[in-house]
DNA sequence: TATAAAACCTGTAGTAACTACAGGATCAAG
DNA sequence: CTTGATCCTGTAGTTACTACAGGTTTTATA
């Protein structure tokens, strides 16, 4: 069986996790994850919770919430109780930021798809992307 | 008819474009726009030529380029000739980029609207937002 | 014309979320 | 016990702005 008191060293965590070690280290300073142990010479030493928070933290990056966003969600998830429809609404808030951005990349998309089009089917020295900027 | 030597301040260019007055002294900084001229107190005094050439710039910004993509478009717009090409090139570029981030924050917001979904569908007394995440 | 308010000037520092050093200490393997 | 990998701290750089502070110039009003 895994130990469960298994600890890690910065790269090792870095490794597990897949979040780098610089960022592990910016983290801390942020305040995203409490300062672990030190070992005789000061390195670093993380027990498994820290590895559990830091994928969380991960995981969260990776859906686009903030640094402040996670923090508000960590500190939801270390106060038990009615804390469900907290979370809930956060993340249907950046659920919504989501679909804004969606929807105005969208429109960029068609903007460039449109210039290019144009560009596609002249004939005449000039660009017609610079043209249709510069007007 | 409008006087096509008309000259601006700071304040009246960043009205005109819709850039504010402290993005157009960044810009200058960058060099995406040259120095102006100045008034005998030293304020700086625009053209309409810098104008067009600020709002090329928005435009490109408004469309996702960053500042040095623009750079390189005003460089191919400034040198006239076999620059079509390029262009294009620099603008599917820049698509395909854009393309990409919808994908992601596509994948995000089908993902985000799961962890919704189980938050609605939920009774227990634990959050399956943080639940899923936090595994 | 005198005054006051608005706009402008420079330079610097702050924002988000990292990334990348420099210069040195510690750890783990052989 | 040596050596190479990893780690330490602190600072500076990245992008595209934004926001001062402290002072000067311009413009509008009386």
């Amino acid at each position: 069986m895994t130990d469960l008191r298994a600890t890690y060293s910065r790269g090792q965590l870095a490794k597990l996790t897949g979040v780098k070690g610089e960022t592990i280290r910016y983290y801390e300073k942020c305040g995203l994850l409490d300062e672990p142990e030190r070992s005789g010479g000061g390195h670093r030493i993380y027990t498994e919770d820290q590895a559990a928070r830091l994928k969380f933290i991960r995981r969260c990056r990776e859906l686009g919430f903030s640094i402040s966003e996670i923090t508000g969600l960590l500190g939801l998830a270390d106060s038990k109780g009615q804390t469900c429809e907290q979370v809930r609404l956060t993340t249907a808030t950046h659920l919504d930021d989501v679909q804004d951005k969606i929807k105005d990349l969208k429109k960029m998309e068609q903007t460039l798809k449109d210039l290019i089009d144009q560009c596609m089917a002249n004939s005449s020295p000039s660009c017609p992307i610079i043209d249709v900027l510069f007007s």
